[in-house]
DNA sequence: TACTGCAATGTAAACGTTTTCATATCCGAT
DNA sequence: ATCGGATATGAAAACGTTTACATTGCAGTA
């Protein structure tokens, strides 16, 4: 393992040069740079990231904390945006390190004590909900973070997601337009900021329509197939009259689905059901299913994007909505 | 950020000592250590990964390279075992720094420089072929390494996996059995060790039951959806007799269903179609995909697992073979 | 008592950088 | 010829640990 050292030693000059040309400094004369640069090339020198990290206080690393992963995950979703993170990451020279909430909390260990350990520049968080325990940290601790999928209002804070009052506002339009006046809204977590949001837009159409808005008509899923297939299974027996389910999400439409299909509820004929986020199971549900298509890898990059001109103090707005998509399939 | 020296100073101990405390060495009073842990607590103490790693020439970080993952993957294969690395690590006191070989090759920097500059302790690789440049570099390089489905033979370098020519034999004992005599292989590529060693179980059951081996049944699918489509295309018509197709990968069995259909092919009355891995769309094919299971979050785990045998110089086979299980659907 | 040896602690070097401050060199202007 | 002021370089501190080696103190032994 070559070091500063060792190139200061040949080039006869001080480590102090040697660094300085390194890294791109402008008072070191171009035929010193050349030489050291040559000498540094020769000798195979990398830079070790520690000794960096030590004396400047801050790595070159982005932490990437995503909670609610379990094993046998239906959806790319994590894949995708940590993809989108480290795209962006790579192209300024920064690394990846993960850090998974575990559900079942024996990762004691706190978000800040992780990033403080390893000096992180920065976090970017998929997955949190306002319950979380981390979330709270994130107020007090001075370390740069965009969160994904959530609001964030602080000052090192930012925050990525799609317009989810929009697009939620978009599929019921849809669904009113095809008739419906019967639609029940499917909620993932109240926790969740994007459940809550795409319950207003829900509740924004049926008011500007003039649909009463009915308090049974609120089912809750917890982002799960298995619970929404139960919310379903026990719902839809006493709703006859119901015509259309707007889902918070893809895989408890998903869940959804297969209840009416067990209780002989035909889709769309009988019960128009519209998902959430496109997973990849979506196209290839029975039937297809209309959704809403998120770029989460696009999330992640954006998300990178941002926390970078936070950690450089550099302008830019905290808050970012990227594009979504209204994908019409068979379902609804 | 208090230090082991803010320590020392309310302990009226040396910095020596509060390391040594901390770290659990055994010449300490039971006495000092209590107070020292307990102003450790205090303070809020938390050790600087970067210092520690700098003098020890080794962090507590490993590496996870991951090659030829792309965007809207289909799969949650890489999820997946990373998930099973990450519980792993964890489970150690271990972190995860990713690092993800682009197929475009802008990605310059070597894995060995990535390792160097981070002083990783050791380094998993998922998805790496035979032909990869990295593959060459394990064998010069000093770093301990795990494959995820890539034989190794080197002093520092593991291997994990599934028995793929045992799998492959039990799916083509399950073919013949079924009274197929004219079996085509589909390969993922020549490069990946998964997909030759397949090729081999494949082989050894037609010499077995002396069915006839001809060149013109070995297709190519790249492992990609697109190109085993192109294949099938290309392939099926000119060939009514074919009554089974043994695909290195769900995701090629996919291409080759869509091909199938397209060309009314009914699967599997006129051509059984057995795939390989258990992705999720598996299940979800039409019809279901008869397969082989793999565990890769448990393949993620047993590499993460035996690399830390490695690193800590502790005695343990190199390879390790995990259980798979034959998923017998509607396909073939 | 004086010595041996071990247990507990301290001292200081080392890890590989960056960076502040000081120094030396050179060029042009007076 | 002298000075001012860049410009290039060097010396050394600092980052927060671990650890080899030195020191102290104390119990046990001769």
């Amino acid at each position: 393992m070559t070091s500063i050292k060792d190139i200061a030693l040949k080039a006869n000059v001080s480590i102090a040069t040697v660094s300085r040309a390194l890294n791109g400094s402008a008072n070191v004369t171009p035929h010193t740079r050349a030489r050291i640069l040559q000498l540094a090339k020769e000798l195979d020198y990398h830079p070790n990231a520690m000794a960096r990290s030590l004396v400047q206080k801050s790595s070159r690393i982005f932490g990437y904390i995503v909670s609610g992963i379990k094993k046998g995950a239906k959806h790319t979703i994590v894949q995708d945006s940590l993809m989108g993170v480290y795209d962006y990451a790579r192209s300024i020279g920064y690394e990846i390190l993960m850090f998974v909430v575990d559900s079942d909390k024996q990762n004691k260990k706190s978000y800040l004590d992780f990033a403080r350990e390893h000096s992180l520049a920065g976090v970017i968080m998929q997955g949190l909900r306002t319950d979380d325990a981390y979330y709270k940290d994130i107020i007090d601790s001075q370390i740069p973070c965009v969160l994904i999928d959530l609001p964030a209002d602080c000052e090192r804070v930012g925050s990525v997601s799609i317009d989810n009052y929009a697009a939620a506002r978009t599929v019921m339009r849809h669904l009113v337009e095809k008739g419906h006046r019967h639609i029940a809204y499917l909620s993932g977590m109240d926790e969740a900021a994007v459940s809550t949001t795409r319950f207003q837009g829900y509740l924004s159409i049926l008011k500007e329509k003039s649909i009463e808005q009915r308090a049974d008509y609120i089912l809750h899923g917890n982002f799960s197939e298995e619970d929404a297939y139960a919310a379903l299974r026990g719902f839809l027996p006493g709703h006859p009259e119901l015509s259309a389910l707007f889902c918070a999400s893809d895989l408890m439409a998903l869940g959804a689905i297969k209840a009416a299909r067990e209780l002989g509820v035909r889709i769309p004929e009988q019960l128009a059901i519209v998902g959430f986020d496109d997973i990849l199971l979506a196209s290839f549900a029975d039937p297809p299913l209309t959704t809403v298509r998120q770029d989460f890898s696009r999330m992640g990059y954006e998300a990178a994007k941002m926390l970078y001109k936070i950690i450089k103090g550099q302008a830019t707005p905290h808050s970012k909505n990227i594009p979504y998509e209204f994908v019409v399939r068979q379902s609804g």
